[in-house]
DNA sequence: GTCATTTAATTCAACCACTGAACAAATAGC
DNA sequence: GCTATTTGTTCAGTGGTTGAATTAAATGAC
């Protein structure tokens, strides 16, 4: 049995913009059941889902047939239900069916995990090491290495891998070539043709690229979507050596015109400011980027691998050790002075601290809500929470497994139709 | 014959979300075609907008015929058509079929306009006054005399009104309450119960408001993706007595998780810049806010009404007044930091100079480029274009009036079951 | 001027998917 | 055991698309 990759790319939009043809109604309606299952908190009956819905429960009843044949779906255990009546039949998303693989790499690392239907982690391994002395072709091999023992995993566990998504930390173009990924010093690297000799991440099937190479900031905020734990719309801050943002609105990632939204790092704090690499002046990164707050916090001589420098700071941190205070404060002040900008602009009412500024939320917090309360025109009516993210230090990783996985969801006719 | 309002908010998702029933084959695919109607060059033909939507012939005849029927569609004159075969009946926007009624309030005038289907104005009237003096209640009374006229005349070319759309200077709320207007001295103004006099514009039908309330910045970029030479992305700023933006992202305006989006003028510039009357500090429109432009320019004395500035300054940067070009260039340049902050976030290739900026592009242009090509990390790989509204000073009014028509092409359906 | 050619649009039987109502299944309460 | 209640399925009916055949209307060759 071949194993079947189908991702074509990491947003998705669910909307049927060209024809509708007669069979597009069942898969409208597929989706839309399907999606209804998936954010359902306890496993909802075909009744509950025709009351929910509008369907009838006939057509419910059909649809749910196709997906049960599919494994995207499972009927639990009956429950004991209060009350008379036939009991309900639940049904959840099958943990058995099709899988997302998610990649990684990053600076210091590379991470494999696979994500099931469910959104569980099925696999996960990360191997720590410093990529910058390491070519791009032998890094991508390491990965591909890490790729086939989770996918050798996964199938263990009766595991249908259905695609594969990679971060990495700088800007993708539509080839899913890297165009510069400065902190991993990467530029124009062609990440497909480097991963030609391992065919299950690159084997076309039916013209469409089994894997979707992403931005790891643009990852982490759709894993930190589908956590659930986060509204439609929010700011997603992933601080690692740089600084990057995922931009989701009403429930989607937005790319921008080319997909590179979300450059943060470079946003101006203060236009007259040092010079920056990027050959802009004061931008946000020299103020909140991680050398930054080591060097403001006189921790710059002490070369720590970037893992342990955010360890390092929360524990100082903690212990309040005054430079380090201080050295939080002015990068918190950094980040609320750019995040100001984003609610005005986009009238965001949630923002999300991830990477190594998740752990230290606590510090970074009060500057970026004094900041926004100052500078936000509708703060007085319209509150904006600060919280760090949920997702680990590999969020992105999960993030792409969950948004191939969460592609199938969106649009299971593609994934049915394939069997 | 009664007028029918059913306008019920500006944007237009036209996405499905619930429950696909039978009948929404047909409107999806109402809205399909409709939808290509309204984007082609010249008038296709049935047979043409078979090819292009990938819907059967015959499938087409029949949607063709529901639109003909419901005056939205017509067809074109027989044009002679090169080569053999029975000749091509084209098909077009109506023009005597409904018709939306666009409104605007702003400082120093009231305008409103009649626009068809196929984005003609049919009736346009702008009355000047200094509303700053005047009650909200006064001003709308004023308003609503105005939109009587406007009815009648586009009864007498045969037309139905389907909705009114007002733009404002200011914040408004889901309720249609203007939140604040700094500029005319507004704060929670409840417009449709002040409007309550006028039953076409509030009276319910079916439980819609038959008047969207919306901020002038918004519709006027809504009006500018309408007007065709835009793209699908785009930054709009209105350069008003104050600064605000549409911002337009894959065809559909984005206004945020409360209708807020667009506060361009309060980003922080200098983050330590002289304190502005939001409550925060060097703001955006301390340095090209109309107010900021004037007195740069050594025009603060002169007490020009709003509307005379916008033209003086082009006289005068015309004449290369040495103080107003200076002025200009400094007011470029924070616009430029600003956008160079939104396109580093948003990824967008397009912005659109509105308002009292559109005939000062030419001077605005060079400093906002200078900006965008030191600060935008992507710029090298993607230009920005800059480039002036091509409607002109009522643009929040046309738009508005086309934010109608384009609710109606977006979903027929609504509009047919009415007949 | 006639006729083949070509393209446009309509007609019609077949089919697909949803609807609504009737029916079967499975439980609680009396 | 019987009824009430809720779940899930079956089935005829219907709306809307499909695909092929047919009609319509022009050009161009002879």
């Amino acid at each position: 049995m071949t194993v079947v990759w189908q991702c074509q790319g990491v947003t998705s939009p669910a909307a049927p913009a060209g024809a509708v043809r007669q069979g597009s109604l069942r898969e409208l309606n597929l989706a839309l059941v399907l999606g209804r299952i998936a954010a359902a908190r306890r496993p909802p009956s075909r009744a509950a889902l025709a009351a929910d819905t509008g369907l009838t429960r006939a057509t419910v009843s059909a649809v749910v047939e196709d997906l049960v044949a599919g494994r995207l779906v499972t009927e639990a255990d009956p429950t004991p239900r209060a009350g008379a009546g036939r009991p309900a039949r639940g049904l959840m998303l099958a943990g058995d069916g099709p899988a997302g693989l998610g990649l990684e790499i990053n600076v210091d690392y590379l991470a494999a995990c696979v994500v099931d239907l469910a959104g569980q982690v099925r696999h996960h391994t990360v191997h720590r090491a410093d990529l910058r002395p390491v070519s791009p072709a032998e890094a991508l091999g390491q990965l591909a290495e890490l790729a086939g023992r989770a996918r050798v995993d996964a199938e263990a566990q009766g595991l249908t891998l259905a695609g594969a998504a990679l971060g990495v930390p700088g800007l993708v173009d539509d080839a899913g070539r890297v165009r510069l990924a400065p902190n991993l010093g990467w530029r124009d690297v062609p990440v497909p043709e480097l991963l030609a000799d391992y065919p299950p991440l690159t084997e076309r099937v039916d013209g469409v690229p089994p894997l979707a190479v992403d931005n790891e900031a643009n990852l982490a905020a759709l894993g930190e979507l589908h956590s659930g734990t986060a509204p439609g719309s929010f700011l997603h801050i992933s601080g690692e050596v740089g600084i990057g943002a995922g931009i989701v609105l009403d429930g989607a990632l937005f790319r921008g015109t080319r997909g590179w939204s979300g450059e943060i790092g470079h946003i101006p704090v203060r236009p007259d400011g040092p010079p920056c690499r990027c050959g802009g002046r004061g931008c946000l990164e020299l103020y909140a980027g991680q050398e930054a707050i080591l060097s403001a916090a006189g921790l710059a001589g002490a070369d720590l691998p970037a893992d342990r420098a955010s360890t390092r700071l929360t524990q100082l941190a903690a212990a309040e050790h005054p430079a380090v205070l201080h050295a939080l404060t002015e990068a918190g002040t950094a980040i609320g002075v750019t995040v100001a900008s984003v609610v005005n602009l986009l009238d965001l009412d949630t923002v999300v601290l991830g990477g190594g500024y998740a752990p230290l939320t606590g510090w970074l917090r009060p500057p970026v809500l004094a900041e926004i309360e100052r500078r936000v025109l509708t703060a007085a009516w319209s509150p904006v929470t600060v919280r760090p993210a949920t997702l680990g230090a590999t969020a992105a990783a999960v993030g792409a497994a969950g948004s191939v996985v969460r592609r199938i969801i969106a649009r299971p006719g593609g994934w049915l139709a394939r069997l």
